[in-house]
Order: structure tokens, then sequence, then C-alpha cells
DNA sequence: CTGTTAGCGCTTTCAT
DNA sequence: ATGAAAGCGCTAACAG
């Protein structure tokens, strides 16, 4: 921008002092209608925008939030950072994207630049679950909850689903779908979150009398490549798993994609369920099964929280811990099993 | 945050001025590295975090761009804002990601706590294609650039793939393969990239010597919803397209998921073609035949460019203006027609 | 109801 | 090589 106008000169423009310019921008109540209008006019006429960075100087607010996602590619982020922004809009704060890419360094990073942004709050969808950093915040009271993310029996904000039990949900399903030979895409275990969706599976086996097949399960980093390339390896063996759960629609997707390039047809010959339930999993060209989040009210309230957290200094109250339920979606991807492998 | 540290603290600690704590965090090339050790040592004891809010009001920089975009939720623009916000860490610059769901206010809206929260830039992913302001922004050396939009005749900065080309190329495929009565899902007019797809799939079928049906063009808004009830009711029709090309393939994804619930199958007897090459075009299970943009490389570009925008003063130089190839991407949803219907 | 004044925490001359 | 001091454009007492 060029030499751009002040308050100042929307002043001596209206002839009046800086700061009732500045009361008029705040609208303070206790203003003469007829000065009011004399700083409004002169306003419009200059042209004049207000400088949000001086504002915040001044003011120690920047009405501005971080949100940081593990990827923002996955259709569930995309989905809740929608949302999210828009519920921020209408609050008007504004949200500084941070994609991670999974990478643990690029979390400390983002926080750190973050903080010397003077965020007034952060909204973390990817927190490994020991994740120090994020400790200290909450201990220094600086307003941040987790979305879709937990931590270690911590006193963290956080909103989420409740991942053991839907993971238990996809397992039963595939059970009385008579599947024995359960693939399993795993989440990394560095996040609660996916730790928690892997326990469920184990113990939901567990429970039905089924060992766990390690060969059957991926528990490497989320890669779209390696999962589909784990996936098609283990569908060209004699004994293959029937179904596949995974962790992910995302992962799913990529099941699906290397059963296609197999010529395996879903359901007949192979049934797959994910979890979260991103929009494309409705598409009924696709029909993903799959474990609901409710990501809709999920990403409101994380952000009508984190607002909360800011503008209201409950800081010293209990923690926002929000556990809510997920629920199995059938679609066509799931199916009875016919095939005979191996048992 | 608590009460903060601040650069005055860490000079006291360190027994040196406020000032030399700046150069040190600011990398000044003559600085005693005694005294930097001390400084350092202070920065880290009290673990301060420098203000980057003081920073960018005495500075005049922000190092923060906005990202304008019509719906995060399409995976053209999640990927593209994938590539944007990764380049922009390298480039150690932190984006403020606005989604206007396509409504021209929000536009405004955003553009104005943009310039609000002075960014140093701003990438524009949805620009109507007469809008006044980005005419001004540009006018006034403001750095912007479009990233897949364009405007009129104007002097701005865009970066696009040759959208009139590009679905050209899908009707062609489309006649080739025996098509002749071809639905398409239109983009909004306001858009100068959609017009031009428009244009280029009137003048494509011209060409061949196909008259438009208009019925079978679904010009309104860009909604899901509505693409997959228009879809459905075209195809219940005795006389329906055989074909469907959409300008995006988020649209393509509609048409097949209407066909889906019609039971009508792809591509024996509906083929479809998209827009933009999303990865889950990719994806075997679904195998969506489209037009590629070479969106890394386009993204990239942006960055960099506005970037150089930002730190070098070309503004004066001629505008940024970027057309780059589609290229046809041929997959499994389109096929020979084999369907007699009408003509 | 409105003006004056002192910061907010940095960068950036200008001295030394 | 480093310190002193003047802003950057606002907000927020404090007067009156």
């Amino acid at each position: 921008m060029k030499g751009t106008i002040s308050a100042y000169d929307v002043a001596s423009k209206a002839g009046v002092s800086q700061s009732t310019v500045s009361r008029v921008l705040n609208n303070y109540p206790h203003i003469k209608e007829s000065t009011k209008q004399k700083v409004l006019m002169a306003i419009k006429e200059l042209g004049f925008t207000r400088d949000e960075i001086a504002r915040s100087l001044a003011s120690k607010k920047t009405r501005t939030i971080g949100l940081i996602v593990g990827d923002i590619t996955n259709p569930f982020f995309a989905e809740s950072a929608k949302v999210i922004t828009g519920k921020a809009q209408e609050m008007e704060y504004d949200v500084i994207l941070c994609n991670t890419n999974h990478k643990e360094e690029n979390l400390y990073k983002y926080i750190q630049t973050l903080i010397g942004k003077r965020v007034d709050g952060i909204i973390i969808t990817s927190a490994d679950k020991d994740n120090q950093k994020i400790k200290e915040l909450y201990d220094q009271g600086f307003p941040v909850v987790l979305y879709n993310s937990l931590m270690n029996h911590e006193k963290v904000n956080y909103i989420a689903v409740n991942n053991y039990k839907g993971a238990k949900l996809a397992v039963r399903h595939l059970y009385q779908l008579n599947h024995r030979l359960i693939g399993y895409i795993a989440g990394p275990s560095k996040y609660l979150t996916t730790h928690l969706r892997n326990l469920g599976f184990q113990d939901g086996l567990k429970e039905l009398g089924i060992d766990v097949n390690k060969a059957f399960v991926y528990d490497k980093e989320f890669s779209y490549d390696e999962v589909y390339q784990f996936t098609k390896r283990l569908l060209k063996k004699p004994t293959r798993p029937t179904a596949f759960f995974a962790t992910s629609d995302q992962m799913a997707l990529a099941v699906l994609d290397a059963a296609a390039s197999e010529n395996i047809n879903v359901p007949q010959e192979l049934s797959v369920i994910g979890f979260d339930d991103i929009d494309m999993a409705k598409n009924q060209f696709i029909g993903l099964t799959t474990i609901t989040q409710p990501k809709e009210k999920m990403a409101t309230l994380v952000l009508e929280k984190l607002v909360s957290l800011i503008e209201e200094n409950d800081e010293l109250g209990s923690p926002i811990q929000i556990i809510l339920e997920p629920e199995l979606i059938q679609r066509r991807t799931t199916g009875v099993n016919s095939v005979q492998n191996g048992v």
C-alpha cells in the first residue's frame, strides 16, 4: 500500500481528535451524533481502514486464532476447517491455517510462530499424546482446545468422539457379516485418538475370540501410497483378509483403490469400513460404510469453546473435555462374507 | 499469556540495551560474539518469544498472506492450499485462510479484513470477473495474484490453465466416443474461469455440428445437492444425455452419485468427465476421466510470484499472467456410447 | 461528550 | 560494536 491513511488524518479532516475517531470506530456509546457523522464522512472520503496491527499491539488482542491440522487434504479436516472458519467469521475472528503433514517438528514450529504472532487461541487437530509444549500452553492458561485429538491423562481441553467404542463398532459389524480375517489400517499410535482406535480394534477382536493377525495390520505412518501398496500386497496372498477396517475414510479409500487395482469386487469379495464419515462416503457411487463423527457439531463446539476461553476468563474452571458418540453407518462397501479363505 | 517477557527484560538480564537484543534477533553482522552469547542465553532462560505484532507495526511487514478460496472442501482447493501453505512455511510466511462459500459479499468482507490486518499479499482463487475491489488493489500496487481465476481484460496478476481449451478437449473426447447427447454442469459465469469453460463447451459442440440442448445444461450456482438433483431428474427422462461433462471434478462426483442412485452403470450406460484432476480422480475405485490442471506447479508458482511481488518492488513491471496447458486424462468413467437414445 | 497523554514492544536512524 | 531516542497507529486511562 502507499502512504497509508491513519486515524490522525481522519481526525484532522473531521476536525476532532484522534481519540474521538477511535471512539466512533469502537462504537462508544456517548458520542454526539453530529461529530460521529463528521468522522464517518471523513473515513469514507479518505478510504480509511483501521490498522488492526496497531490495534492489536495496543489492545493485546489479535482476533486471530491458529488452526493446526495434520493434513488439510484429508476431507475430514477440510470439512471441519470449513465450519470452523465459517463460525470464526461470524464471531469476527480470522484463522491462520497450519498444515503439519503429520510431522511433529512442524507442530512445534507452528505453535511457536502462532505464539509469536500473538494469536488469541489455538485449535489443534493432531496433537501427539505426550506433547510437552501443549501441556505448557495449557498450564499457562493459554487458550488451546484439541479437536479430534486427546492427550494422556492431562488437563487439556478437547472435543472428540469415543474412538475406542467407534472401532469396536466397526469390528463387530464386520464380525456379524461373517468376516473372520480382518485387515486393519492403523493410525499412528503417537496420536491418542488413533491409538484408541487401535486398541478398540484389538480388544474388539479379542472379545469375539479372534486373534489379531499381525501380518494383516498396517501400523506405519499415515501415507496414502504406502497403505495402497500394503493392501495390494496383502490382497495378492493366498490367505488374505476378507474385510478391512481403516482408521480413517481417507485410508479406506486407499484400500478401495488397491482392491480395484486387483480387480477385487467390493463388497462381494471384500468389505471395507472406514472412520470419519467424510462427505464423499455418502456418495452412492462409493457408498463407504463408516463410523460417523458428528463433525459439524464438533467443529462448532471447538470454535465456541475456544472463543469462550478467550473472551471470558473462566480459565481456572475445570478443563473442557467433551466426548461425543460415534455411530455406524452402513452403506455399500460392506457385505456378508462369501469368500472361502484359509480359516 | 501472562505478563509477557519483552526484549527489555532480555536486555537487562543480559546487561545490554534493547536495541542490541533486537540486533541479535535480526542477525545483524557486527555483534561481538560474547555479547551475542549473553543475549542468546538470556533469551533462552527467560523463554522469550519476540512479539511479531510489535515487529510488524514497526517494520510495516507482517509476513502473513491471505488465501481466499471459494470452498476449501473442494479437493482441488484443499490440495492447492496444502502446497501453498507448505511453500509459505518454507519462505517464512503464514497464511490466513478465507473461505467464501462462493459468496461475493464474503469476498469483499475478507479482502477488507485482510487489508485491515495488513497482510503482505493476497492469493484469490475465486474472483468474479469484474470485481472492482480487486482492480483497485492492483492499481494501488498491492500484491495480489489470482489462482485459477482471471479477470476481464484487466491488468491483474494471475496463474491459470487454458480453460477454454480444456473444455473443448473434454467435448471432443466425448464426441469421439460417439456421444451426441451431452449433459453439462456449468460453473457460475461470474467467474471468468468457469465462463471460459462454458464457452469452450458450447463452441466445442458447435464445431462438431451439435446444437446445445439447453435442457441438458445446469447453469445455476455451485451446489452439490442441486447438481445431484438436476442430474437425477435428467437421467429419468426418456431422452437423456449419454454423457456428462462437469466443470469440476467435485461436480462430476455429484453426477456419478446421481447415476448410482438411478442404478445407471458408468461407463457402460453413461460417461462422465470432470475438470481439475483431484487426487481422488486417480483412485481406481473411481477412476474419473478428467482435464488436468498442473496444480502442484500452479500453486508453487502463485506463492513464488506473490512473494517476489512482495519482496522486490517490481510492481511496475508488466502484470504476471501465466496460462498453462490442460491435458485430458482418460480413466474409467468414459467409454464408447452404446445407448440408443433419441437422435 | 471530547481532548491529552502515556504506553503497547518492536525497528531504525543517529550518535558515540 | 552498541546505546539513546523517536516513532509505527492504535487503545485506554485521566481530565475537564
